[in-house]
DNA sequence: TGCTATTACGACGTACGTAATCATT
DNA sequence: AATGATTACGTACGTCGTAATAGCA
């Protein structure tokens, strides 16, 4: 993932010494030796004092061993990171979806995907719009389906679809009284009270996914 | 300094593009096409995704470009710091020394190393003895010249010596019946009002660099 | 003389560019 | 067709290892 010349170099300076580094290294000690020799030459500035017993860092040296030193335990955590990415979410997809569509659209949605691809598992958290879109960003979910979001830095929206959206209100409520609406039985969910539909507008749903 | 790879695959996530990702980088889209290919079977993920318009980052894609982003400023940083460390320390050596040291022993250093070397400066500063030690560890000096420091961590002790140390003491001070005492005239420095030497111990003068 | 780092040189590998090939619209 | 990514292939440059050389106790 490194250059080698930076991990050749950081070896040298944790043993003092080319050909302990080279045997460390499993490669020849002239090729040690080049590489810091260029990277000298790179730098315009000694990375070590030459004694007769070893290597010993300059002050150039320690500014870029503590470099390369983080830049190792740095470079090592992404990878596994990555690596673990791609091996845990192998066949889980993360959704955030809000309420509505958790009943109604997504799982419609997933029966059909798993017709075809069986072995694939979806894990399905519920949220509030703002919160699908925050969560699609972070990379908590691996796709968010909300209504009509703003555009949003670090989301890309992938598709969108016009659906109908409706008010509940009370059958006395006084909004029935100003426009033309269509009565229905209240759902299952909302059956304690009785309840108008009526139509409001045409809602865009969005399915969206993290990326710029 | 960094890979190219890493260089490459940056440019690509950023324009969006493998052609002009390369335009940029001046190489042939091949080359860069090449890069990240590499990349990816290295880390064994997808790193983009490839859409007829060009490449979109992946989850992955995303980490990687996140950390190879802060790489390229981190190791910007480090260089451009080495560059200025020996140019502007070329020539110029700062000493940072306890009082005693700076009015006899020091100055005759130096005196008979730009004999030798007349075109090296020195910069020196007075300091307490703990002060030098911070010092040196910071690399606020390049040698720090003080008496016995307990071994410290990120200071080497390069070379020691054994020097005679006095008590100054008023010439009626009821020290000077207790023990046999070498009478001695006061420096210029100290001639405001009469004091006695007295030999108290043999005591370590130490020079020290940064080191480990 | 023994230890260590560095340079010389031939062999191999990697990265490049040109050009052909895919894939998508 | 046109745009953009990828693969094929020959060349050039870089890196390696072996071996010779140089610097320091």
């Amino acid at each position: 993932m490194q250059t080698s010349a930076l991990r050749y170099f950081l070896e040298v300076a944790r043993t003092g010494s080319v050909s302990a580094a080279a045997q460390r290294l499993r490669v020849a000690a002239s090729a040690v030796s080049r590489q810091v020799s260029n990277l000298e030459k790179e730098l315009d500035a000694l990375l070590f004092e030459r004694r007769a017993r070893g290597m010993i860092l300059t002050q150039a040296g320690e500014t870029l061993a503590a470099y390369a030193q983080r830049l190792a335990l740095e470079s090592e955590q992404v990878v596994s990171e990555i690596r673990e990415l791609n091996s845990a979410d192998k066949g889980l997809i993360r959704l955030g979806v809000t309420e509505g569509l958790a009943i109604s659209f997504i799982p419609e949605m997933i029966h059909a995907f798993r017709k075809r691809h069986a072995e694939v598992a979806f894990d399905i958290k519920v949220m509030s719009p703002l919160v699908v879109t925050e969560q699609v960003r972070l990379g908590s979910v691996d796709i968010g389906a909300t209504f009509v979001l703003t555009s949003e830095r670090g989301v890309t929206t992938h598709w969108q679809r016009a659906v109908p959206t409706y008010a509940y209100v009370a059958s006395n409520h006084p909004l029935l009284a100003r426009a033309p609406v269509s009565m229905a039985r209240s759902s299952p969910i909302r059956s304690r009270c009785s309840m108008a539909r009526r139509r409001c507008a045409r809602s865009w749903t969005s399915i969206a996914r993290h990326g710029d």
